[in-house]
DNA sequence: CTAAACCTTAAAGTTCACTCTAAGTCAATA
DNA sequence: TATTGACTTAGAGTGAACTTTAAGGTTTAG
Protein backbone atom coordinates (compact mmCIF):
# COMPACT_ATOMS: atom_id res chain seq x y z
CA UNK A 1 0.00 0.00 0.00
CA UNK A 2 1.38 3.20 -0.84
CA UNK A 3 0.11 6.90 -0.28
CA UNK A 4 -0.26 9.37 -2.97
CA UNK A 5 2.81 11.14 -1.92
CA UNK A 6 4.74 7.39 -2.31
CA UNK A 7 2.91 7.15 -5.93
CA UNK A 8 3.72 10.84 -6.69
CA UNK A 9 7.75 9.73 -5.99
CA UNK A 10 7.70 6.63 -7.85
CA UNK A 11 5.42 8.08 -11.20
CA UNK A 12 6.90 11.24 -11.34
CA UNK A 13 3.43 12.78 -11.25
CA UNK A 14 2.37 15.28 -8.29
CA UNK A 15 -0.65 14.23 -6.09
CA UNK A 16 -2.52 16.97 -7.53
CA UNK A 17 -2.18 15.28 -11.00
CA UNK A 18 -3.07 11.82 -9.37
CA UNK A 19 -6.12 13.44 -7.98
CA UNK A 20 -6.72 15.01 -11.52
CA UNK A 21 -6.14 11.35 -13.31
CA UNK A 22 -8.89 10.12 -10.86
CA UNK A 23 -10.83 12.29 -11.06
CA UNK A 24 -10.50 12.54 -15.22
CA UNK A 25 -11.22 8.65 -15.49
CA UNK A 26 -7.78 7.48 -15.61
CA UNK A 27 -7.34 5.92 -12.39
CA UNK A 28 -10.33 3.70 -11.20
CA UNK A 29 -11.23 1.84 -7.84
CA UNK A 30 -8.44 3.22 -5.57
CA UNK A 31 -8.54 1.50 -2.06
CA UNK A 32 -9.26 4.06 0.85
CA UNK A 33 -7.61 3.76 4.22
CA UNK A 34 -10.67 4.64 7.22
CA UNK A 35 -10.07 7.81 7.17
CA UNK A 36 -10.37 8.43 3.56
CA UNK A 37 -6.66 8.81 2.28
CA UNK A 38 -5.40 6.93 -0.69
CA UNK A 39 -4.09 3.93 -0.66
CA UNK A 40 -2.42 2.74 -3.86
CA UNK A 41 -1.56 -1.07 -4.43
CA UNK A 42 0.69 -2.74 -6.79
CA UNK A 43 -1.68 -3.10 -9.83
CA UNK A 44 -2.43 0.71 -9.37
CA UNK A 45 0.97 1.15 -9.80
CA UNK A 46 1.69 -1.40 -12.93
CA UNK A 47 -2.05 0.27 -14.37
CA UNK A 48 -0.34 3.68 -14.23
CA UNK A 49 2.97 2.27 -15.65
CA UNK A 50 0.53 1.74 -19.05
CA UNK A 51 -0.99 5.08 -18.52
CA UNK A 52 2.56 6.78 -18.29
CA UNK A 53 3.52 5.14 -21.34
CA UNK A 54 0.53 5.66 -23.28
CA UNK A 55 1.08 9.54 -22.48
CA UNK A 56 4.47 9.85 -23.16
CA UNK A 57 3.70 8.47 -26.63
CA UNK A 58 1.66 11.20 -27.24
CA UNK A 59 -1.96 9.55 -26.19
CA UNK A 60 -4.46 12.41 -24.72
CA UNK A 61 -5.80 11.81 -21.86
CA UNK A 62 -9.25 11.29 -22.93
CA UNK A 63 -8.31 8.81 -25.00
CA UNK A 64 -6.82 6.70 -22.23
CA UNK A 65 -9.45 7.28 -19.91
CA UNK A 66 -11.98 5.22 -22.50
CA UNK A 67 -9.16 2.65 -22.60
CA UNK A 68 -9.26 2.45 -18.78
CA UNK A 69 -12.99 2.39 -19.46
CA UNK A 70 -12.85 -0.33 -21.25
CA UNK A 71 -10.33 -2.52 -18.78
CA UNK A 72 -12.92 -2.01 -15.92
CA UNK A 73 -15.69 -3.82 -18.24
CA UNK A 74 -14.12 -6.65 -18.09
CA UNK A 75 -12.75 -9.30 -20.52
CA UNK A 76 -15.34 -9.18 -23.52
CA UNK A 77 -13.12 -6.12 -24.39
CA UNK A 78 -10.09 -7.83 -24.69
CA UNK A 79 -10.25 -7.52 -28.33
CA UNK A 80 -11.16 -4.12 -28.67
CA UNK A 81 -8.22 -3.18 -26.43
CA UNK A 82 -5.84 -5.07 -28.19
CA UNK A 83 -7.13 -3.11 -31.25
CA UNK A 84 -6.57 0.06 -29.86
CA UNK A 85 -3.14 -0.19 -28.25
CA UNK A 86 -2.22 -1.44 -31.68
CA UNK A 87 -3.70 1.40 -33.73
CA UNK A 88 -1.58 3.31 -31.18
CA UNK A 89 1.59 1.72 -31.74
CA UNK A 90 1.20 2.18 -35.50
CA UNK A 91 0.63 5.78 -35.11
CA UNK A 92 3.41 6.47 -32.99
CA UNK A 93 6.17 4.44 -35.62
CA UNK A 94 4.54 6.44 -38.00
CA UNK A 95 5.25 9.74 -35.95
CA UNK A 96 8.64 8.72 -35.00
CA UNK A 97 9.28 7.93 -38.84
CA UNK A 98 7.82 11.49 -39.96
CA UNK A 99 10.14 12.89 -36.67
CA UNK A 100 13.42 10.96 -38.73
CA UNK A 101 12.88 12.68 -41.88
CA UNK A 102 12.22 16.28 -40.11
CA UNK A 103 15.50 15.06 -38.34
CA UNK A 104 17.36 14.74 -41.23
CA UNK A 105 16.57 17.79 -43.36
CA UNK A 106 17.67 19.64 -39.84
CA UNK A 107 20.92 17.45 -40.54
CA UNK A 108 21.36 18.27 -43.41
CA UNK A 109 21.18 22.27 -42.43
CA UNK A 110 23.70 21.66 -39.23
CA UNK A 111 26.03 20.38 -42.15
CA UNK A 112 25.31 23.48 -44.30
CA UNK A 113 25.87 25.85 -41.49
CA UNK A 114 28.85 23.93 -40.15
CA UNK A 115 30.43 24.58 -44.03
CA UNK A 116 29.41 27.97 -43.97
CA UNK A 117 30.92 28.59 -40.82
CA UNK A 118 34.04 27.27 -41.69
CA UNK A 119 34.49 29.48 -44.95
CA UNK A 120 33.58 32.65 -42.59
CA UNK A 121 36.64 31.66 -40.06
CA UNK A 122 38.85 31.09 -42.57
CA UNK A 123 37.76 34.16 -44.07
CA UNK A 124 38.20 35.72 -40.93
CA UNK A 125 41.88 33.97 -39.79
CA UNK A 126 42.68 35.78 -43.34
CA UNK A 127 41.59 38.74 -42.95
CA UNK A 128 43.93 39.14 -39.26
CA UNK A 129 46.81 37.64 -41.24
CA UNK A 130 46.32 40.76 -44.32
CA UNK A 131 45.59 43.38 -41.38
CA UNK B 1 7.23 35.95 -55.89
CA UNK B 2 4.19 34.07 -53.53
CA UNK B 3 1.13 34.98 -52.23
CA UNK B 4 0.30 34.49 -48.82
CA UNK B 5 -2.53 32.08 -50.11
CA UNK B 6 -0.16 30.38 -52.45
CA UNK B 7 2.36 30.04 -49.30
CA UNK B 8 -0.70 28.84 -47.04
CA UNK B 9 -0.41 25.62 -49.48
CA UNK B 10 2.92 25.21 -50.31
CA UNK B 11 3.47 24.92 -46.14
CA UNK B 12 0.21 23.40 -45.39
CA UNK B 13 0.03 26.72 -42.69
CA UNK B 14 -3.21 29.24 -42.74
CA UNK B 15 -2.76 32.41 -43.69
CA UNK B 16 -3.53 33.61 -40.25
CA UNK B 17 -0.81 31.48 -38.82
CA UNK B 18 1.62 32.76 -41.16
CA UNK B 19 0.92 36.50 -40.22
CA UNK B 20 1.27 35.30 -36.80
CA UNK B 21 4.20 33.41 -37.10
CA UNK B 22 5.91 37.08 -38.51
CA UNK B 23 4.03 38.84 -35.87
CA UNK B 24 6.01 36.33 -33.37
CA UNK B 25 9.19 37.07 -35.26
CA UNK B 26 9.60 33.70 -37.08
CA UNK B 27 9.96 35.16 -40.16
CA UNK B 28 11.14 38.73 -40.74
CA UNK B 29 11.78 40.83 -44.11
CA UNK B 30 8.90 39.69 -46.14
CA UNK B 31 8.24 41.80 -48.90
CA UNK B 32 5.80 43.92 -49.96
CA UNK B 33 3.69 44.65 -52.86
CA UNK B 34 2.68 48.83 -53.48
CA UNK B 35 -0.61 48.05 -51.99
CA UNK B 36 1.23 46.40 -49.12
CA UNK B 37 0.30 42.77 -49.76
CA UNK B 38 2.96 40.34 -48.44
CA UNK B 39 5.07 38.33 -51.64
CA UNK B 40 7.66 35.69 -50.62
CA UNK B 41 10.27 34.33 -52.12
CA UNK B 42 11.77 31.19 -52.87
CA UNK B 43 13.96 32.34 -49.91
CA UNK B 44 11.23 32.92 -47.35
CA UNK B 45 10.17 29.17 -48.76
CA UNK B 46 13.27 27.46 -48.04
CA UNK B 47 13.54 29.37 -44.57
CA UNK B 48 9.64 28.32 -43.91
CA UNK B 49 10.85 24.42 -44.78
CA UNK B 50 13.34 24.90 -41.81
CA UNK B 51 10.97 26.70 -39.62
CA UNK B 52 8.54 23.92 -39.54
CA UNK B 53 10.90 20.79 -39.52
CA UNK B 54 12.50 22.80 -36.55
CA UNK B 55 8.65 23.23 -35.14
CA UNK B 56 7.49 19.24 -35.97
CA UNK B 57 10.46 17.79 -33.96
CA UNK B 58 9.17 19.54 -31.01
CA UNK B 59 10.91 23.62 -31.01
CA UNK B 60 8.79 25.41 -29.47
CA UNK B 61 8.02 29.02 -31.57
CA UNK B 62 9.73 30.95 -29.21
CA UNK B 63 13.36 29.18 -29.25
CA UNK B 64 12.69 29.16 -33.32
CA UNK B 65 12.34 32.98 -33.39
CA UNK B 66 15.26 33.57 -31.16
CA UNK B 67 17.22 31.27 -33.67
CA UNK B 68 15.85 33.29 -36.38
CA UNK B 69 17.09 36.37 -34.70
CA UNK B 70 20.23 35.09 -34.73
CA UNK B 71 20.26 34.37 -38.49
CA UNK B 72 19.53 38.23 -38.99
CA UNK B 73 21.99 39.09 -37.30
CA UNK B 74 24.80 37.68 -39.39
CA UNK B 75 27.43 35.26 -40.19
CA UNK B 76 29.42 35.95 -36.92
CA UNK B 77 25.94 34.15 -35.19
CA UNK B 78 26.86 30.79 -37.18
CA UNK B 79 28.98 29.21 -34.58
CA UNK B 80 25.93 29.86 -32.59
CA UNK B 81 23.20 28.78 -34.42
CA UNK B 82 25.06 25.47 -35.13
CA UNK B 83 25.22 24.96 -31.73
CA UNK B 84 22.15 25.70 -31.24
CA UNK B 85 20.79 22.94 -33.89
CA UNK B 86 23.28 20.78 -32.63
CA UNK B 87 21.69 20.84 -29.50
CA UNK B 88 17.87 20.31 -30.78
CA UNK B 89 19.08 17.42 -32.58
CA UNK B 90 20.58 16.03 -29.69
CA UNK B 91 17.38 16.22 -27.24
CA UNK B 92 15.60 14.73 -30.34
CA UNK B 93 17.31 11.96 -30.44
CA UNK B 94 17.02 11.75 -27.03
CA UNK B 95 13.31 12.24 -27.37
CA UNK B 96 13.15 9.34 -29.91
CA UNK B 97 14.87 7.04 -28.11
CA UNK B 98 12.87 7.48 -25.23
CA UNK B 99 9.86 7.33 -26.98
CA UNK B 100 11.21 3.99 -28.06
CA UNK B 101 11.42 2.89 -24.83
CA UNK B 102 7.84 3.06 -24.46
CA UNK B 103 6.99 1.86 -27.43
CA UNK B 104 8.55 -1.19 -26.32
CA UNK B 105 6.46 -1.40 -23.29
CA UNK B 106 3.32 -0.82 -25.29
CA UNK B 107 4.08 -3.80 -27.46
CA UNK B 108 4.57 -5.50 -24.72
CA UNK B 109 1.63 -4.95 -23.26
CA UNK B 110 0.11 -5.79 -26.77
CA UNK B 111 1.63 -9.35 -26.53
CA UNK B 112 0.00 -9.80 -23.25
CA UNK B 113 -3.58 -9.12 -24.00
CA UNK B 114 -3.09 -11.01 -27.07
CA UNK B 115 -2.35 -13.89 -24.83
CA UNK B 116 -4.86 -12.99 -22.58
CA UNK B 117 -7.43 -12.61 -25.15
CA UNK B 118 -6.02 -16.10 -26.69
CA UNK B 119 -7.14 -17.71 -23.40
CA UNK B 120 -10.40 -15.90 -23.05
CA UNK B 121 -11.58 -17.06 -26.69
CA UNK B 122 -10.58 -20.55 -25.94
CA UNK B 123 -12.68 -20.93 -23.04
CA UNK B 124 -15.38 -19.03 -24.44
CA UNK B 125 -15.81 -22.02 -27.32
CA UNK B 126 -15.29 -24.96 -24.98
CA UNK B 127 -18.28 -23.19 -23.07
CA UNK B 128 -20.08 -23.12 -26.48
CA UNK B 129 -19.35 -27.02 -26.88
CA UNK B 130 -20.21 -28.16 -23.20
CA UNK B 131 -23.70 -25.66 -23.38
C1' DC C 1 -0.07 15.34 21.31
C1' DT C 2 1.52 17.77 17.54
C1' DA C 3 2.93 18.53 13.02
C1' DA C 4 2.72 17.03 8.62
C1' DA C 5 0.06 14.91 5.37
C1' DC C 6 -4.25 14.04 3.60
C1' DC C 7 -9.09 14.96 2.32
C1' DT C 8 -12.98 17.76 -0.16
C1' DT C 9 -15.14 20.98 -3.77
C1' DA C 10 -14.89 24.46 -6.88
C1' DA C 11 -12.98 27.53 -9.54
C1' DA C 12 -9.45 30.36 -11.36
C1' DG C 13 -4.96 30.66 -13.64
C1' DT C 14 -1.18 29.07 -16.89
C1' DT C 15 1.13 27.87 -21.20
C1' DC C 16 1.25 26.78 -25.94
C1' DA C 17 0.00 27.38 -30.44
C1' DC C 18 -3.02 28.71 -32.67
C1' DT C 19 -7.85 30.41 -34.48
C1' DC C 20 -11.30 33.57 -35.04
C1' DT C 21 -13.77 37.99 -35.03
C1' DA C 22 -14.52 42.70 -35.76
C1' DA C 23 -14.38 46.72 -38.38
C1' DG C 24 -12.85 49.18 -41.70
C1' DT C 25 -9.83 50.07 -45.80
C1' DC C 26 -7.51 48.90 -50.08
C1' DA C 27 -5.92 46.03 -54.21
C1' DA C 28 -6.29 42.81 -57.86
C1' DT C 29 -8.78 40.23 -61.20
C1' DA C 30 -12.51 38.82 -64.47
C1' DT D 1 -17.23 47.59 -62.02
C1' DA D 2 -18.11 43.93 -58.96
C1' DT D 3 -16.29 40.68 -56.18
C1' DT D 4 -12.87 38.34 -54.10
C1' DG D 5 -9.00 38.55 -51.48
C1' DA D 6 -5.64 41.16 -48.88
C1' DC D 7 -4.43 44.47 -45.43
C1' DT D 8 -4.45 46.50 -40.37
C1' DT D 9 -4.86 46.31 -35.01
C1' DA D 10 -6.52 44.43 -31.10
C1' DG D 11 -8.53 41.38 -28.53
C1' DA D 12 -11.33 37.27 -27.49
C1' DG D 13 -11.78 32.24 -27.74
C1' DT D 14 -10.05 27.30 -27.90
C1' DG D 15 -8.34 22.95 -26.08
C1' DA D 16 -5.11 20.25 -23.74
C1' DA D 17 -3.11 19.19 -19.55
C1' DC D 18 -2.22 20.58 -15.90
C1' DT D 19 -1.33 23.89 -11.61
C1' DT D 20 -2.71 26.67 -8.03
C1' DT D 21 -5.60 28.63 -4.59
C1' DA D 22 -8.90 28.80 -1.14
C1' DA D 23 -10.99 27.25 2.84
C1' DG D 24 -11.88 24.26 6.05
C1' DG D 25 -11.80 19.73 7.93
C1' DT D 26 -9.68 14.97 9.19
C1' DT D 27 -6.03 11.52 9.80
C1' DT D 28 -1.79 9.56 10.66
C1' DA D 29 3.03 9.04 12.05
C1' DG D 30 6.53 10.01 15.25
Amino acid sequence: MYSIQDVSKKTGLSAHTLRYYEKEGLISGVERSQGGFRQYTDEDLEALGLICCLKNTGMSLQEIAEFVRLTYQGDYTLKERVELLRQHRENVVQRMAEMQRYLDKVTWKINFFSEKLRAYEEQQASRKDAG
